[in-house]
DNA sequence: TAATTCCGGTCAAAGGTCCG
DNA sequence: TCGGACCTTTGACCGGAATT
């Protein structure tokens, strides 16, 4: 670059603007001045000096300036559309859902780690950074997974009151969504938490007993429910490297569905179902940029979603090994169980989950860990 | 050359870019906004002139303009840097997988239309042109719910058979894919022909009789498997408005399942799957731009995937009304009905579905028309 | 081989933003 | 309100790969 000085008014320039190379504020004054139809008068003798320091004395004499350096004012475009704010204050409302979600599940581990006694030490949640360790863990008994299924519930319940989306429905509608959502809550939270299993064909329980495919068969497991989670869910989200944004989004999801049966408005389950799916599809493009991919291409939220339709079917299947299983005496069906996995209709009995809808957080949970002593 | 003016802005165009005659500056604008995902909103009408002088004023009605006139986001490339790998996908390979399926789509409605005897005039298959007349069609019979079942089930091997996605594949898996899709493939169909129905609480078979709700709970649908269709599918589908090639690309992914049962090489099923989901959400993506929408807001993608959960269960329960209804004597059960539908396990006869799948298109069709008589 | 087409990328010079 | 330092977007131009 040979002329680095504004040859308006002796300022560093930034290269050439309108016809003349200028500095940055001789550009904009140029440029305000033509747009606005500016008529400047000098108040002297037209013969104003037009330096760094004395450039704004007289407006005149520096268009005047500028038109004589070679600016043209027909180099000055149109009006164009407003760019994107410059201060940083936004993602602040979408992250806040994800945040809300996460903690959701963070104070569900927390009760979790009250009630269970069977391991001293728990699995860390998030998966990847800590191998099982297969000594460790004990083999599920049909005990065990009645029990697993119980806490789940429990858990779940505190879960879904935490949500202020939640919070907000009626009491019929809230009942309507724990009882269509509850199996196959389950069972993705199981297929989450066996992701980390370094043992095949295992599914990793509620209270960190391990479910081979093969030993659930031999227990009532007729449907293969376990081996259809590994193959369907399990191995599908391994492949994926599903995180613990996606999977409390996926879950939020599979939760606020607006056509579960019972449902009398479905308009707020619905908003608060497409406000996570807003958020998963933005985490999923984030993840694609940050890749280098585009996720118009990859479609990884596509392939997150496709999940749930095998997760439904499997849950129904649940549902009946569940049934079956008390029809031949083989597992303990207690009254929540029977009201959120079974949907047997009592109307006349609808205590256990309005009682568990009111009491504060918690209170439920204390009480089953006293039960459990 | 004909075309010497951008079709978007009036200026001098450089030739075909993207899929319409353009100039080099709305070339760079689309490849932009696409790459960069940009979310523009329109601060006026949405109606602002897209001239070369005036189309740097809104870049969302210049956006908009460059979809209507023809640009394809799946034009735009990613990074060039990679091996010079160019691929001649410029225009047409994912087109294809869309027209393909509108094909297959549109063969089954011809081979439809030479079995059914029902009505005179067939209802248009693409909905929303003609009303449908209610005084015209009759309210189906018990015998026009199983051959109904039937007919469709010959329609989707046919189907099946024409998609080189799915000839390509082993007898075996074929045969996987037919059992595990036939049943949520017939209620899929079954709600996206009863979407321009004006009658409340009814759907419309495939032999073109209609079935309310009520009167279906009365002859054996005790899961109440039309009220779910109603409510959990058509009314959703009605909302989204729904189209063809929507409708088309979300039956082949329904049905490329690489989970499904008693598959053997799940890899290209998987490959078919997420070709026909990335042809979703790029339709998808095209739809928001032109309305003027952001892809990542309004998650259109994610609403029609979000039919396929309750589509799985809702089949499952059809499966079930099915076995139900034969236990009890009330249908016919024939052997492509007990293969595909009740998925009863008889390797001894896997008879039916090897004819089907070996003998040429339409063949067994004629059979069938000729069985009606 | 040379011409053509249509991708991708670059960067000067337009634009706009927003604190002081 | 205006100036101007600082940032974003535009589009003319160029290189490359595939096609003709």
């Amino acid at each position: 670059m040979v002329e680095e000085v504004c040859q308006i008014c002796n300022d560093k320039s930034t290269g050439k603007h309108y016809g003349a190379i200028s500095c940055d504020g001789c550009k904009g004054f140029f440029r305000r001045s033509i747009r606005k139809r500016y008529h400047y008068v000098c108040r002297f003798e037209k013969s104003c000096d037009v330096t760094r320091n004395k450039r704004n004395a007289c407006r005149a004499c520096r268009l005047q300036k500028c038109v004589r350096a070679g600016m043209k004012s027909n180099a000055i475009q149109n009006e164009r559309d407003a760019i994107g704010k410059r201060k940083k204050t936004n993602d602040a409302g979408r992250e806040d859902l994800i945040d809300q979600l996460v903690a959701a599940e963070t104070l569900c581990q927390q009760l979790r780690s009250s009630v269970i006694k069977n391991t001293s030490s728990l699995a860390p949640y998030d998966c990847g950074k800590v191998k099982w360790n297969y000594e460790d863990a004990k083999a599920a008994t049909l005990d065990d997974i009645g029990k697993s299924i119980h806490q789940q519930l429990v858990l779940f319940i505190e879960w879904a009151k935490s949500l202020p989306q939640f919070s907000f429905l009626t009491t019929v509608d809230q009942a309507a969504l724990l009882k269509g959502g509850a199996a196959s809550i389950i069972v993705l939270g199981v297929a989450y938490r066996s992701i980390c299993l370094t043992v095949n064909n295992t599914i990793c329980l509620a209270n960190d007993t391990l479910l081979p495919k093969e030993h659930a068969t031999q227990v009532g497991d007729i449907n293969c429910v376990v081996g259809r989670i590994i193959d369907e869910i399990v191995n599908p989200m391994r492949r994926l490297n599903m995180d613990l944004i996606e999977y409390v989004a996926l879950k939020a999801i599979l939760f606020f569905n607006p056509v579960v049966r019972e449902i009398q408005d479905q308009e707020p389950v619905e908003n608060a179902r497409f406000a996570c799916l807003r958020s998963l599809q933005r985490r999923c493009t984030e993840k694609a940029l940050e890749a280098m991919e585009d996720e118009t291409t990859d479609c990884r939220s596509g392939k997150l979603l496709l999940l749930l339709p095998s997760l439904q079917a499997i849950a129904q299947q649940l549902v009946e090994d569940v049934q079956l299983a008390r029809l031949f005496g083989l597992v303990n069906v207690d009254s929540l169980m029977e009201e959120l996995i079974l949907n047997d209709l009592k109307p006349s009995d609808p205590q256990i989950l309005q009682t568990s809808l009111s009491s504060p957080v918690n209170s439920s949970m204390k009480a089953e860990a006293e039960i459990e002593e």
